[in-house]
DNA sequence: GTCCAGGGCCTAC
DNA sequence: GTAGGCCATGGA
């Protein structure tokens, strides 16, 4: 167990707060936690802002379609239409429409689809698998995304060439398997990497060069 | 006008 | 097996 590890979430924590991510009580989200909802929010958000995304959801929401049955049956020109805002909308409705039919046909009904399931479906890649398992599903498989690479390697815990899979395990391995900790720690880096360390390759200024981790930091 | 956002697929070497 | 191109909107 690398301490560093978990010592970081505490500071990123202590600095921001929780993020209340999935299943939010917040700003984008007034209803109860819905996972169909989360999985198709995790479709419209890769590579998008989240307020596009969510503009992309609410729209599906407010016309009664947050249904895999409404979906698969849509013309894709009219999804697409809805889930413009999110960009890369044409590909988004093909691949929301591809989730749909898996969760339709080949997903045994209120079952917790597998991570090889998710990647066998065209348009989710691991990230997104991993975080329709952790918050659509509370499954504790740790995200990983640009963010978590960046500001890893940065600190020095994770090579430049990491694949994800090692990724994943640097926190998996370092960490309780505890699907609430890895929800906040992945929204928490999210947060962190929106905040600063943006191009610098070390920011001074940044909350994690400072305190105990400082002497690892600048090492 | 430029850069970026809660990626992933396809193609060419 | 991997680097590069492509998908595209909306906010800073």
């Amino acid at each position: 167990m690398n301490p560093l590890i978990h010592r970081i979430y505490e500071l990123l924590l202590e600095t921001y707060g929780p993020q209340g991510w999935w299943p939010v009580r917040g700003t984008y989200f007034p209803r109860e936690e819905d996972p169909f909802e989360v999985t198709v929010g995790a479709v419209l958000t890769q590579n998008t802002s989240w307020t596009n995304a969510a503009r992309a959801l609410e729209g599906l929401r407010e016309r009664g379609l947050l249904d895999p049955h409404r979906i698969a049956a849509l013309e894709k020109k009219e999804l697409a239409r809805i889930v413009r805002s999110s960009g890369y909308y044409n590909q988004k409705a093909e691949r929301l429409q591809g989730v749909c039919r898996f969760l339709l046909h080949a997903a045994r009904r209120d079952s917790i689809p597998t991570r090889e399931d998710l990647l066998g479906i065209k348009g989710i890649g691991p990230e997104t698998a991993d975080s329709i398992l952790l918050y659509a599903h509370h499954v504790p498989a740790f995200v990983i995304d640009a963010y978590t690479k960046r500001l890893f390697t940065r600190i020095g815990l994770a090579r430049e060439d990491a694949s994800y899979t090692e990724l994943q395990q640097l926190f998996m391995e370092n960490l309780p398997r505890d699907e609430g900790l890895y929800g906040e720690y992945h929204a928490l880096i999210v947060r962190h990497g929106k905040e600063v360390c943006r191009k610098v390759p070390l920011c001074n200024h940044c909350v994690l060069a400072r305190g105990d981790l400082c002497a690892f930091y600048r090492s």
